[in-house]
RNA sequence: GCCGAUAUAGCUCAGCUGGCUAGAGCAGCUGAUUUGUAAUCAGCAGGUCGUGGGUUCGAGUCCCUCUAUCGGCUCCA
């Protein structure tokens, strides 16, 4: 029952048949090394109505060796994963009484955050945009003209209450409705357009309880969010503007490995969406040129549209393989219209602006988590916390470490001494599980002759020279990784 | 939300088929040591064994509830 006649297939094993769409093997002499991975249920059809089976995963290879070198592979990918990461080098945390997915940020963590911020307002500022502010709840009636209550009301954080009756409010878990009514205080003319609000806009989503996992999806999480209010004419360079905004953070940051993905709507369910066939089909057709002109390497997936638009979105895999989106760039007909945003145009009449919603990070959580299990904690050196860490020999030197450490900080680089009562073989041992890129040490030798020793995590040695020279090899190599923008 | 597993000190873990005041290493504190490239030594302190209930003469250990986490599924504005 429910297949198709003629594409039903079949394989034999002496007395057992199995309706099976292929691929079995004659018999278990051919896959010599097998390991069971997991067992997990899963829903009969991929449907959550559905009856859920158990599904065995497991692996094998020809060779016991070849399995052997992947069980360490996956022990290897393990180390990188980001909740271990993060707990050890005290970026982020959870706590029960908080409540589940509510990400708490460390200082170290709150500091990595705040660099990545900072670097994507420059790129922004360059770029036009503008920072606005909004507040965390919004009255429900926001979110029904949105159309985002009627969609997801029923599974969100639910009202908030207040003393006067029939007076709602909900926690915002979008920005976009607030950027709407931002774009709405005053009337434009066309050659105001496009504008850019930006906002690194806090927002509450109540995700399925086993949907769960560590960073990357969380209950109140802050996106780089922005929103583009733009003509008709200017969507397609705006919209390549911001693939290249979004190409300038990956590579800024080591991500090479990324898939672009083009999400459709599903023709054959229509009620899943809102807007106009006719709007959609712009959309549709805007996001695939620009692609296309940007030579992105892209793959269509039909059905995975936002309820309002069309989006590209930049795909990159966790340690273990698991694909996760951090960028993304929607284009939207509908928003625009439910809030009856309009601009005056050259031919005196009124018109209906184009969103763009973009989020180059996509979540400061997420991206971060991503970004740990890419460089297992070795960020790139701007963004490193603490760049470098003094290590004195003994108390003795401790006040040549400070000078050495005053005169890096007037350098701008960031850095810490470490004058505890401890062998140097300990301090260095603890230096470089916390991945400091380098660290100095100073004694005796170092004292008399005004210079430092330089010990790099990951690298050579670059022996003995003087806190100038550290300085412009450090600033140096700073100004190499970090490009800016245009 | 669903299927399955897990929860012992700040961290990583031990605790056998239920049986004395629940153990270790690291971290912490105190003292000694003043150190030259991945762990100096000694002592001390630290736990209502995730929560609530139950079975039992007796529960960290067995059963149930709830919470959180992990692997999947579904979902992802």
């Amino acid at each position: 029952e429910n297949l198709e006649d003629g594409t039903i297939s079949f394989c034999d094993h002496s007395n057992f048949t199995d309706l099976c769409r292929g691929g079995h093997i004659p018999n278990t002499g051919i896959i010599k090394a097998v390991k069971v991975l997991s067992v997990a249920g899963a829903y009969y059809k991929g449907d959550e109505n559905e009856k859920q089976l158990t599904r065995v995963y497991g692996i094998s290879f020809p060779k016991q060796k070849e399995l052997t070198e992947y069980l360490h592979l996956l022990e290897e990918a393990k180390k990188r994963d980001h909740r271990k990461l993060g707990k050890e080098l005290e970026l982020f945390t959870f706590s029960q009484k908080v409540g589940q997915g509510l990400p708490l940020w460390l200082p170290k963590g709150a500091a990595l955050r705040e660099r990545l911020e900072n670097f994507l307002k420059a790129a922004q500022k360059k770029a036009g945009y503008e920072m606005v502010v909004s507040p965390h709840i919004g009255q429900k009636e926001l979110y029904v003209t949105s159309g985002h209550y009627a969609k997801y009301g029923e599974d969100s954080f639910q009202p908030i209450k207040t003393p006067k009756e029939d007076e709602e409010f909900l926690l915002k878990p979008m920005n976009c409705p607030h950027h709407c009514e931002i774009y709405n205080t005053k009337p434009y003319s066309y050659k105001e357009l496009p504008k850019r609000f930006a906002e690194f806009g806090t927002v509450y989503r109540y995700e399925q309880s086993g949907e769960l996992h560590g960073l990357t999806r969380v209950r109140g999480f802050t996106q780089d969010d922005a929103h583009i209010f733009c003509t008709p004419d200017q969507l397609d360079a705006e919209f390549k503007e911001v693939i290249d905004l979004v190409l300038y953070v990956f590579g800024s940051l080591g991500f090479e490995d990324f898939t672009a993905q083009v999400s459709l709507r599903d023709p054959d369910n229509p009620e899943k969406y809102i807007g106009s066939d006719e709007n959609w089909k712009k959309a549709e057709d805007a996001i695939l040129n620009a692609a296309i002109d940007k030579g992105l390497n892209y793959k269509v997936e039909t059905g995975e549209a936002a309820f309002y638009g069309p989006k590209l979105d930049f795909m990159v895999k966790d340690a273990l393989g698991r694909q996760w989106q951090l960028g993304t760039i929607q284009v939207d007909y509908t928003l625009p219209e439910r809030f009856d945003l309009t601009y005056k145009g050259s031919d005196n009449e009124m018109h209906r602006p184009i969103m763009i919603h973009r989020a180059p990070f996509g979540s400061m959580e997420r991206f971060i988590a991503i970004l740990l299990e890419h460089t297992g904690g070795n960020f790139p050196l701007w963004l490193m916390p603490e760049q470098v860490i003094v290590l004195s020999v003994s108390e003795k030197y401790e006040k040549y470490a400070e000078k050495v450490l005053n005169l890096l900080e007037n350098d701008e680089i960031r850095a810490l001494a470490d004058n505890r009562n401890e062998t140097v073989g300990k301090k260095i041992r603890e230096a470089e599980m916390q991945k400091f890129p380098f660290m100095i040490i100073v004694g005796e030798q170092e004292e008399k002759d005004s210079t430092i020793t330089v010990r790099q995590h990951g690298a050579e040695d670059l022996g003995t020279i003087s806190v100038d020279k550290f300085s412009k090899i450090v600033k140096d190599r700073i100004s190499e990784s970090l490009k800016t923008f245009k």
